[in-house]
Order: C-alpha cells, then structure tokens, then sequence
DNA sequence: GAGATGTGCTAGTATATGTGTAACACAATA
DNA sequence: TATTGTGTTACACATATACTAGCACATCTC
C-alpha cells in the first residue's frame, strides 16, 4: 500500500499516516491480519524519522486499529467497540456539521455525502 | 451566550471558543447580525488573553462567520458559499467515516446519527 | 553469531499556543 | 476638545508539541 504524505500540510505527520492507513482499512486495500511494514522500512520508504512512524503505530494500537507482535511487527487487528465508536464520531460530527447547517447546507445534501463517501467503503 | 472553556482539554482554546460560537449559530443562540462581545470583553468574561480572542474572530472571520466592524466588533455574518462548505464538509467526514467503517459501523447508523445531530440545529 | 525488530532514553530544533505589555488609528460620546 | 472603547499590530516571553537524531537494549529470525 502506497503511502503519500504532504509535507507541507498543516496536519502532523504522524496523523497523516494515520489517517491513510485508517482509510487503508476501509476501503479494503488493508486487511484484517495483514502486516504494515516495520518502523525503520516506513520511515525509509517514506522519508521521515522512526520515531514519527512508531508514534503512529502506537496510537493506532490505543485506539483499536492494528496489534503489535514483537516477532511480527504491526498487524491490522480491529477492536470493534461499536459504543465507542459511535461516541467519537458524534463529537466529530457535532462541530462539522454546525459549520455545514450556518452554511446552509440542508440534511439531505448531508445523506447524499454520507452515501457517496460510503460507497467507496463497503462494498 | 454562554462560553465554557475547558483548560485540560487537548484543543486548543481558540479552536474551542471558535466551535462553540459556531454551534451557537447552528442553534440559533446567535443569529444573523448579533453582535458579539468585544475581544477585551470576552477574554475577561472566559478568563483568558485579548490575543486568544483575537485569533477565534480573525479565523471565524476567514472562514465566513463573521464580519469584523471596527465600531461595533464582530458581527454574526454568514457568508455562503456552498460548494467551499460541501468540500471542507467532505475532508472533515472522509475520515471519520473511515474510523467508524473500520469499527463496523453501518450506513444506517451514521445517517441516524446525522438526523439525531440535525434535529438539535433546524426546528 | 549476525541482522532486524520494537522499545526506551536523552537531546536538539522548530513551530504552535498562550500570556503580557504597549502602542496605533479610528469612531462614538461627554 | 478630551475621553473612552474599538480592532489591529508589534515585540517579548514561557510552555507544549512535533519532528529529528543518535544510542542502547532485549527479543526474535535466519
């Protein structure tokens, strides 16, 4: 799986890669008990420190994403806590979807962006 | 309007006196042509420095939310442009949508989760 | 044993954030 | 005219975060 990463983003490394390897998992080009390469061969492949890449690798284990195995690196492994989930993605929506409503942006032009997003993930 | 800072969050203090001037547009708390108080008020009421105020107004200003009079302070002013709206909508909602993907969250349940948050905006 | 791995540690630089003080130009008002 | 309040700008300072860099260690694979 390829991994691009904008430099000159304002967002952090780091949650940049997380981000693609998020999205990686969704639209299926990761799956579950698949490995992502070590620290040390992303951050060459990349170009970027060890470290930054261990900082991703670590916070997607907390939050459910991936397991680390000493002997096998990092292994895409959900944690399916629907609950929570669902809580985070509420705090998330809350404030975009305030910026979309000021903007007039009406509830089913959201449903219709919901859909579109959702069809190049599960399929 | 009520703003509650909360000084352990990880967000940062603009970010979050930014959102909830926005949720209060959203909810109608604010509307169209409301003036809000001046920067100096405001940071005394919060607790906090002219500056971090500043910042919130500049940025809301950027982003169409106000407009900044130099009699009367900043005005709740929307400035709508749908499609700049959509697109910033579409970035925030690709990947939380993939984290709740990855967590098995289905297509019915975000769009539930849409009207829920919907409800509490247009009446 | 040799090599690769995740992990932990320290250290440095750069940027973001928040505070503090001060000054400026402008408008409204006493 | 003088005062007050406004947004704006500038500078300095402290702290936290992001990223890089190098080193060391225990573990695992070959």
């Amino acid at each position: 799986m390829v991994i691009e990463i904008d430099f000159n983003s304002d967002e952090a490394i780091y949650v940049q890669l997380m981000n693609q390897i998020i999205l990686g998992i969704a639209t299926s080009r990761l799956q579950e008990g698949d490995t992502l390469p070590s620290v040390r061969q992303m951050a060459d492949n990349i170009g970027i420190n060890m470290h930054t890449v261990n900082k991703a690798y670590t916070l997607l284990k907390q939050e459910g994403f991936v397991s680390i195995d000493r002997r096998r690196g990092a292994i895409v492994a959900i944690d399916v806590d629907k609950i929570k989930a669902l809580e985070e993605m509420k705090e998330n929506l809350v404030v975009a979807l305030a910026k979309g409503c000021c903007k007039k942006v009406s509830r089913s032009e959201v449903h219709q962006l919901i859909d579109e997003i959702f069809d190049e993930y599960d399929l």
